[in-house]
RNA sequence: GGUCGCGUAGCUCAGCUGGAUAGAGCAUCUGCCUUCUAAGCAGACGGUCACAGGUUCGAAUCCUGUCGCGAUCACCA
């Protein structure tokens, strides 16, 4: 529409300055309601005091104005400061004709000098498996990234693995005291998932060890930071650091393990990355660039030889960079790894982090930290900061186990895919190996779905009741529509004949063409948003419409040649539509289901 | 305490840069499968848009304050 909106405000200007002598830049126009006649709507009430005229009188001498100049504006009518315009059909087949001739309609494609983009998600710790935080980060960062590149920008999909750190050596020690040599092959399990079971071991043996302290009189404050098993993993994080042949072998060992085992999980959830980074090859990075900023009087130094950088004056704290004893943190290699990612890729033109909002004080000092240090890209940093996902019975938290693992989860969702087909037993004629691929769709997609139809920036509260619900607005809504269109089609006989442009059109009909009018703006905001979620709500409209429309008329049964080819066509359209909008979000529409 | 985010129907969520009578799904109730897939459609019920001010032709939307919930302010990551 907005073409549409384009040329008639030329035309509404040219009227403006002949009758008023006004230039005005900008008119609101919005979609005409339901309950009034017409299609396109102008708002009045902006225009009233530079006319000096009451809407009324505006409205008439405009609608006549358009009549008469505009071949587009066949019809119109004045309701208190509205002027309803009703547009010709013609204009809708021609949209509709037009989008039926492109691949992938509404979507732009990335030109030479199109920018590149980097997108950053999971980034998981290999310490433990993935859970239902990282699901929703994926399908974040991976929509978002889709819907970016929709949009026309390069983008290159990647993650920050936090690979090193004093957590990745508790279950290395716990895997040592306690392991007796355990691998995934012998144990049969994933490889995170084993690696995750010594880290929740460590905390056990930990906390075992507290308790016994405490019992003997030291104090909990002073257990905590002397049980032996910490002081032990401890020892561990410097030996790592020191490249001590022993501890990289067995943290190489079991990296590889958890690296395997997420592998499957991303494959499993259907997404993937361009290119990876580790925190093990960038900290040290991160510290000469500090380094370097502390001779250059960007940051400064305590007495205990801890490297700080001072913020009071944008409104935020003194920030710890380095640590006393020199090694580093979290901020640290954040910073060797930014500046990594554009040497590597000089043509990045901005960067979008997809992490948790209990971080954004943390990504307000990153972005600011590299102002300071002078990067000309520090500008173009995007923090993708979303809610967290809460359980009905709380927050997860690992120590009580009530993470919901994103492995069981997706079986789950299978599973259930599998139950209620076999419930209405829609699948009877098809293989084994179709039903089986087809399950996991479906599952998934109610998954995503469910997930990414929510704001980014809103807590979400995950039922699994209400997750694996497939009626109404779900994913397997979305594609059980998609599946009745391709089937109609595979059912027609006759070769589509030519649209017939003195057609007439059904207010559904309509109604449908507008929202599909409508697509590349809602890609353009979601862009501009990092929101997939305005993809699900156009999606889920389009679905509702069509199947209003769908559901009260006849396509194949129509016995006028040319309005089943019309219908046909529309069906084709939107077919083509849902397959492409629900790529953004990562959902695959079957064909049957 | 400082900072940031959220608060819309019983529940889960939409509501675009302010625009006409605030919309869906779930749940409850009523109809519709001898015609293209009923995971669907049509309808009923359900609201002081947390509260109070302000800005203006017009506020769920923008501003200020209050309350409630959450996050964060670590030599954790």
């Amino acid at each position: 529409m907005d073409k549409l909106e384009h040329t008639l405000s030329k035309s509404i200007l040219t009227f403006l300055k002949s009758d008023f002598d006004l230039s005005v830049d900008h008119f609101e126009f919005q979609l005409t309601r339901k309950d009034f006649e017409g299609d396109l709507t102008l708002v009045l009430f902006p225009l009233l005091k530079q006319t000096r005229t009451s809407p009324q009188v505006l409205g008439e001498k405009l609608g006549a104005f358009l009549i008469e100049h505009s071949d587009v504006v066949e019809n119109f009518n004045v309701v208190s400061g509205f002027l309803n315009l009703s547009i010709s059909d013609a204009y809708y087949l021609a949209f509709l004709k037009q989008m039926l001739s492109e691949d992938e309609y509404g979507h732009k494609k990335a030109n030479s000098d199109a920018p590149t983009l980097m997108v950053e998600y999971s980034s998981p710790n290999t310490n433990k498996p993935l859970h239902l935080g990282h699901v929703r980060n994926n399908l974040l960062g991976y929509s978002v990234a889709k819907i970016l590149k929709a949009n026309g920008n390069n983008v290159i999909k990647t993650q920050i693995i936090n690979d090193r750190g004093i957590h990745i050596c508790k279950s290395m020690l716990a895997w040592q005291h306690y392991g007796s040599g355990e691998t995934p092959d012998s144990s049969n399990l994933k490889g995170d998932q084993l690696v995750g079971k010594y880290y929740v071991l460590f905390e056990t043996k930990y906390r075992a060890q507290l308790a016994t302290m405490v019992s003997d009189g030291t104090a909990q404050a002073v257990a905590e930071k002397q049980a032996p098993l910490l002081l032990e993993a401890q020892q561990m994080l410097v030996k790592w650091e020191a490249n001590d042949p022993e501890v990289r072998a067995l943290w190489e060992k079991m990296n590889g393990w958890v690296y395997k085992g997420f592998d499957i999980t991303y494959k499993k959830l259907g997404i993937d990355f361009d290119s990876y980074y580790y925190e093990s090859n960038t900290y040290l990075l991160g510290k000469t660039i500090i380094n370097e900023g502390l001779s250059k009087g960007i940051f400064f130094t305590k007495e205990d030889g801890s490297i700080w950088i001072d913020l009071t004056e944008d409104g935020l704290d003194e920030k710890l960079l380095l640590r006393s004893d020199g090694t580093a943190v979290y901020i640290t290699q954040d910073i060797g790894t930014a500046q990594q990612r554009v040497q590597d890729h000089p043509e990045i033109k901005g960067m979008v982090y997809t992490v948790g909002n209990e971080q954004d004080y943390h990504f307000k000092v990153l972005f600011l930290v590299l102002k300071k240090l002078g990067y000309s890209w520090s500008d173009s940093l995007n923090h993708l900061s979303y809610g967290m996902v809460d359980l009905p019975s709380g927050k997860m938290k690992s120590r009580e186990g009530t993470v919901v693992d994103a492995d069981v989860l997706i079986d789950q969702m299978k599973n259930t895919a599998a139950e209620i087909a076999s419930k209405h037993n829609k699948l009877d004629g098809l293989s084994e190996e179709y039903r089986e691929a087809l399950y996991t769709k479906i599952g998934l997609g109610a998954l995503k779905y469910y997930i990414l139809k929510v704001d980014p920036k809103k807590r979400i509260l995950f039922d699994p009741e209400a997750s694996v619900d497939f009626n109404g607005n779900t994913g397997p809504f979305i594609q059980y529509a998609h599946a009745r269109i391709k089937s109609l089609l595979r059912k027609q006989q006759l070769e589509l004949l030519q649209l017939n442009v003195s057609l007439q059109l059904d207010v559904k009909e309509k109604e449908i063409l507008k929202h599909l009018m409508t697509y590349s703006e809602v890609i353009n905001q979601a862009a501009d948003q990092f929101s997939p979620a305005l993809i699900a709500n156009y999606l889920y409209e389009l679905v509702r419409l069509f199947n209003s429309f769908y559901q009260n008329i006849s396509v194949l049964g129509e016995p006028v040649e040319e309005l089943k080819s019309l219908r046909l066509l529309l069906c084709k359209a939107v077919a083509n539509n849902v397959a492409l909008a629900s790529s953004l979000l990562g959902i695959s529409v079957p064909d049957r289901m």
